[in-house]
DNA sequence: AGGATTATATAGTGCTCGCTATAGAAGGCG
DNA sequence: CGCCTTCTATAGCGAGCACTATATAATCCT
């Protein structure tokens, strides 16, 4: 009908998926987006809405591509693999050299309100649906005889989390990736056998 | 010589504490803190030179009054009880009604920028050196036998401090004392027997 | 009390924030 | 082409930010 679109939507995303990664969610500002986008505000709310809206949009695209990494960790076969290769995999995307270190969600969680705006709640529901996820998977480990009786799924995956979180943190200050490894290394130590 | 000075600085700073704590540094606005503190902005540059000067105030209390409880730890006979104590203490400090939940140094420590201001290289600097005081204690104890001899110390310490800031994130998430010991529990499983 | 001294309060600085109203440029269809 | 639709750019909105210049009030020393 008129004027082709001129923006690429999924790039634009990218670009925001590294500012917000590298600066966290406050401190990356609409200027610095449409900067990097080469776009103008109008163009940029026409696609997004808004600075909330995109930011959601980078969370879903981070949760499908980088985070299904780390769970795919779910689909091995016993629960002590699906432990190490969570671990390793966390430690892998959060010193993977094409993105800035640590987490997105971790990087940003920290740095939203906790009142104005779904950003927090939806930040901290992704971190609960992960656990949720890992304690399930745990759960049926343990109905299956691959974990020991006495071992309590919800505890385990909270550990691994508080693990994986740590390592963020970790990695964002600069950790490397042999010492992260050493990390996951020494916490499957405490994996019961 | 003139007007005595109204202003509780003791005060002041436990007012601003308890706000960084709970919304981090850059949610913190300066008409926040004025308000809270009960007193106007001139009074409070007066005070505190800048945000930042105030900040770094903050951090210093915090460090001797709060972190140090958990640095008590160093001072335990064994290696192990310095692993135990201090993530127990970290636990107990994360979930302390008396304070907003996490971490204070945490909690701000990915809200701040990376190139204005001391305040990010502060709270690297700390993180770095409460590490190296850990790691240092345990070379002590490696050394005087108290540690198997293929233990290494830099990787231990990394360790305990990873699972101290994934608690501090997890216990600002809404964690209770009761599954951050549980966290502990098995974290200290994978310690070196 | 007088007057110097110092903390306070009012009001406002320039700046950046997220966001948008208005207007102009670019292409498909008749 | 001429026109209409759709995207884009310029410019600026009000609000909030960290911070401060000016003026007022309160105390101690003489």
């Amino acid at each position: 009908m008129a004027r082709p679109r001129v923006l690429d939507i999924e790039k634009a995303i990218d670009v925001a998926t590294t500012l917000f990664w590298r600066n966290g969610y406050e401190r990356t500002s609409v200027a610095d987006l449409t900067k990097a986008m080469g776009i103008t505000p109008p163009s940029f709310y026409f696609a997004f809405n808004s600075k909330d809206g995109l930011f959601l949009r980078v969370l879903e695209h981070y949760l499908e591509t980088r985070l299904s990494y780390a769970e795919e960790a779910l689909n091995e076969p016993t629960a002590r693999g699906v432990a190490e290769l969570m671990l390793y995999r966390m430690a892998d995307l959060y010193t993977d050299a094409a993105h800035p270190p640590g987490c997105l969600a971790v990087n940003c969680a920290l740095a939203c309100a906790d009142d104005p705006g779904p950003i927090r709640g939806e930040l901290s529901k992704l971190r609960e649906a992960r656990r949720m996820r890992l304690c399930n998977r745990l759960q049926e480990a343990k109905a299956a005889g691959d974990l020991p009786p006495d071992a309590v799924p919800e505890e385990l995956a909270r550990f691994l989390m508080t693990v994986g979180w740590g390592m963020a943190l970790d990695a964002q200050s600069g950790a490397k990736r042999e010492q992260l490894y050493g990390t996951v290394e020494r916490a499957l130590k405490a994996w019961p056998s």
